[in-house]
DNA sequence: CTAATATAGTTCAAGATTGAATAATATGCA
DNA sequence: TGCATATTATTCAATCTTGAACTATATTAG
């Protein structure tokens, strides 16, 4: 019995290959960055977006969206973050339920010294495997699938 | 300031939609396997991999291989299925180490009953809007990627 | 204006994962 | 054989995530 006989066969191998590709790159990228540059994956992207968003903040659920995060899981990441220096918040003047989370210079600075060893890992996960065509390939297949960005972030 | 400058357009491109795509394809899935099948996503993939063995059965070690999960983390999620019925340990014989994960006849139906909705998820998730060229594609694209499926599972 | 509803963010407890330490057994080599 | 090393699996504490409940503020409809 196996309970995967309803997709064709280029269906499985895709299904199976996008499983474990993803499964490995992820953990390649994540083990590396966590070695080299002594912060973890999750982290890293918390500051990412918040280096790449103007004045360096964003809110919180703008975060969370982003970074495919709960909210409850955001707050608590963000509290690791202060409690690390590496971000801060503040309140919205605007709408005053609201809450940004800004990027602080240390942040930063771990951000600039985790960037080298994280795009290292990229490369060697992923980009050294690929040549033009098949990142351009690529491009297009995660278009397909995600199209429009309408996520439903979680919760 | 932006950190990712050292990617070429299109690897940048790549990489955000990798992130993106399999980020929401994974939630979509492991929340719609919750929803409709009452069993999360990752006892589900237990379950596959011993019904898809002989005998279904596994070696602990085996099983944590295919799954990308550490040894710990295998040790209590069986601990969980068994719990619930759905898997039971025997001692290897040839090798006193060793365990196997035997996939019991309740996880056998519970896994039977969750297929389908499973099924239904990854293709309202991803093959629903792939067309078969794009699904050769994507496999070409993983083989490249994983090539000869050398992982180095966490731990 | 006010009541009802929606949204932003946090808190708390339960559940899950990680990584180091441990115990038991196997294997390789002098 | 006997010792050193490797492998298999588990345990435990620390960390992290989940999801429901909660507080505070905003928006909408009557």
């Amino acid at each position: 019995m196996t309970v995967t006989e309803w997709l064709s066969e280029d269906e499985m191998l895709f299904w199976l290959g996008f499983l474990a590709t993803t499964g490995s790159v992820m953990a390649e990228v994540e083990a590396a960055v966590k070695a080299d540059a002594g912060i973890n994956f999750d982290d890293y992207e918390v500051l990412v977006h918040l280096s790449e968003a103007d004045d360096h903040e964003l809110r919180m659920s703008d975060l969370g969206d982003r970074l495919l995060h709960s909210r409850s899981r955001l707050t608590q990441r963000v509290d690791r973050l202060t409690k690390k220096g590496f971000v801060r918040r503040h309140k919205s003047a605007e709408d005053r339920r609201g809450t940004y989370a800004v990027l602080t210079d240390e942040g930063l600075a771990i951000l600039q010294k985790a960037a080298p060893d994280h795009l290292r890992a990229v490369r060697t996960a992923l980009f050294d495997k690929l040549d033009a065509d098949l990142v351009r390939t690529g491009c297009n297949l995660f278009a397909a699938i995600h199209s429009n960005g309408q996520d439903e972030p979680p919760k």
